[in-house]
DNA sequence: AGCACGCCGACT
DNA sequence: GTCGGCGTGCTC
């Protein structure tokens, strides 16, 4: 008998001669077998009675791969439930990496390490003296009686379109104080850090000490602390961010997965998986439900809904009703007007900040009230030659530059070249320098300018308002660095250029905009308003955004992206390819097999060149697209493989990216 | 020529 | 992960 064997590396399995006498269940057991000079833990991953070969194996080769194979040193636990193997599988081929980067995603080596230093005792044992095992039928049986308004407990997806943040809080304590004598194993994930305690404590009122929670800041021995309660048994609710997916439950009944259309969620590094996606396909293969919840849902979750994949669940269903529920229906909390504001009736007065905002700003101040300013830019503006219109541009990449007044400097965002604020025109010598537009600092100093008050700059997502003890009525920040706080606390919100949006070269800005102004909406008093100003009042997505439209901003946006073949109606997959320079010939040799590998029914979208980080590279980037998922796979891990054979060449992949 | 260092690929 | 091979580049 032979075992196929992953390691935590970034490489394929290997294969290793078993013992005769071995214990049963092999697949998912965590095994210790050598490789190359040193042993290693890894983990079974398929058994075999005979060795099997790749084709093109010449005939004289066979022997020496037989003789090559070694014998597995020790054999243990599982690692995880019995479907683990199949999640890390389907990983691999998802996103086309290696089974070793699979499982090097999972916190395996930190599971090695417990389960060397601390001896755990076989969880097997642990789980029978648990009162909520006894009866696994039972537990069967009463999970689907917890969701029986909603389904019978197999693989099931549910969609919340929740009204609120609060709504969504509350739907989930209801169903898991429901469920609570019936849940053995749960994972609850959240986009950002900021969120983990605000679920954790309802659960820790339900679970108590069977809570724990996982994020990537915790530092090294807090998360093994966490892990090796999640290994013992003693943590099975467990609340985290993307990473606690993969947290290996024994047993696992229900997944949720909260605002789920958050790009938290996709990775940007290492295996680059979606947590949310992940989470559908774990809750699959382990075969029970996963409620995804959002009060803005993606695109790609409402049209699973639409196609019936997902069920869709509105709070004003009777499936809601009862399931007890007991929070205001939607309707009754009012969400605030939503304004647009055409810039050009303000043309002549030169200002970034409309007269209508102002005047509101001056109320909210004498009313003491908090406004917030959203300004998606950084540094105080452009820089424009008022005798030629030329634009400063970095010498580099000919991104424009960005001008930080207080420092005095112009600098590339892309690159990060430096250079001093300029005197004259670098065209036509023109001394008259003019600022052009405005992010975040000018906005500051017109406030101050205007308003005669000082206002917060958040610039990071993780600073907190509660930091300064007197009241200071404004804040501005970059839409993606104001996150969630907990209280409606502002009578009004400015988006100072909404238009930068519809700029933005991803057929997902849309969405994104959409999305961000219904989180804004969140922050704000029922009595308040959001203010959008632009210069395409007309807009057909701010109009559904001031309507709070969702189905006709969805409708719309899925009529859209059928008509350019995008997700949902196609997938994509990224390349990035990095080419040492000088090596001109690698170029023309990407360029061909690029070219060689066109077919019909996928499409290629570039390549184009980036603005490489070291300069010693070259870095390309190209899409695929194609209604068919699996083909679309398929060639991406043969360009995958063509491009790795040659020299000088790096490839890292992106499957169903998100940011571009 | 001889050695130090760093990158890359193999490991069953 | 760890090791060894090999190419580059610096020194004696």
């Amino acid at each position: 008998m032979y075992a196929e064997v992953i390691f935590p590396l970034k490489v394929k399995s290997f294969t290793y001669r078993l013992q005769s006498d071995m214990p049963p269940d092999l697949i998912g057991r965590i095994v210790r077998a050598p490789l190359g000079n040193q042993s290693l833990y890894g983990i079974i991953c398929d058994v075999r009675e005979t060795l099997a070969f790749e084709e093109n194996v010449p005939f004289e080769n066979i022997n020496h791969r037989i003789s090559k194979v070694k014998q597995i040193i020790s054999i243990h636990e599982h690692f995880g439930s019995s479907t683990t193997i199949s999640l890390i599988k389907w990983l691999s081929e998802y996103y086309i990496s290696p089974l070793g980067a699979a499982l090097s995603s999972y916190p395996f080596k930190e599971a090695i390490k417990i389960i060397e230093k601390f001896r755990l005792p076989n969880r097997d044992a642990f789980l029978a003296n648990n009162y909520y095992s006894n009866n696994l039928h039972n537990v069967e049986r009463d999970i689907s009686l917890l969701f029986n308004a909603i389904q019978d407990a197999n693989y099931k997806a549910f969609l919340l379109h929740s009204p609120s943040s609060f709504y969504q809080k509350s739907f989930l304590r209801n169903i898991c104080e429901k469920a609570a004598a019936n849940l053995s194993g749960a994972i609850f994930l959240v986009p950002e850090i900021m969120q983990i305690d605000d679920i954790a404590n309802i659960m820790k009122k339900i679970f108590g000490e069977r809570v724990c929670s996982i994020h990537s800041k915790q530092g090294n021995k807090k998360r093994i602390e966490v892990i090796k309660g999640i290994l013992s048994g003693q943590h099975d609710i467990i609340v985290g961010t993307r990473s606690a997916i993969l947290m290996p439950l024994k047993k696992i009944s229900f997944i949720a997965v909260l605002n789920e259309h958050s790009i938290s969620y996709k990775g940007e590094e290492g295996l680059r998986y979606n947590g949310r996606d992940v989470a559908i396909m774990r809750g699959f293969l382990e075969g029970i439900p996963v409620l995804l919840s959002s009060i803005c849902p993606s695109i790609e979750s409402f049209n699973n809904a639409k196609n019936r994949k997902y069920h869709l669940l509105k709070p004003s269903q009777r499936l809601i009703d009862m399931s007890d529920i007991k929070i205001k229906p939607f309707s009754s909390r009012r969400r605030p007007d939503i304004e647009i504001i055409n810039m050009y009736d303000d043309e002549n007065s030169g200002l970034s900040i409309s007269k209508k905002v102002l005047l509101t700003a001056k109320k909210c101040l004498s009313a003491n009230e908090n406004m917030l300013f959203i300004v998606n830019k950084k540094g105080y503006s452009l820089i424009t030659c008022r005798d030629c219109g030329y634009i400063f541009k970095c010498s580099n990449c000919k991104t424009p530059l960005i001008f930080y007044k207080k420092e005095g400097f112009l600098r590339c965002s892309k690159c990060g070249q430096e250079k001093r604020a300029p005197e004259g025109c670098n065209i036509c010598r023109g001394m008259d320098l003019m600022p052009l537009g405005a992010g975040t600092e000018r906005i500051n100093e017109d406030i101050s300018k205007f308003l005669n008050n000082e206002a917060i700059l958040i610039e990071k997502n993780t600073q907190k308002l509660a930091d300064n003890d007197s009241f200071i009525p404004f804040i501005i920040g970059r839409g993606h660095h104001i996150r969630r706080l907990s209280e409606s606390i502002f009578k009004a919100v400015a988006f100072i250029d909404v238009d930068l949006y519809f700029l933005e070269p991803n057929y997902r800005a849309n969405e994104k905009l959409f999305q961000e102004i219904i989180h804004f909406a969140e922050l704000v008093k029922p009595d308040g308003c959001i203010y959008l100003q632009t210069r395409n009042p007309k807009n057909r997505i701010l109009n559904f955004i001031k309507n709070y439209d969702f189905s006709g901003f969805y409708k719309n946006e899925l009529a859209i992206r059928k008509e350019i073949g995008f997700p949902p109606f196609s997938r994509l997959i990224l390349f990035n390819i990095f080419l040492k320079k000088e090596i001109d010939g690698d170029r023309n040799e990407f360029q061909r097999i690029l070219s060689q590998r066109q077919e019909e029914g996928i499409e290629i979208l570039g390549p184009i060149e980036l603005q490489s980080l070291e300069k010693s590279q070259i870095h390309l980037r190209f899409l695929i697209k194609s209604k068919d998922r699996k083909r679309l796979n398929q060639l991406a891990s043969s360009l995958k493989e063509a491009f790795n054979i040659l020299k000088g060449v790096r490839v890292t992949t992106d499957v169903d990216p998100l940011r571009f």
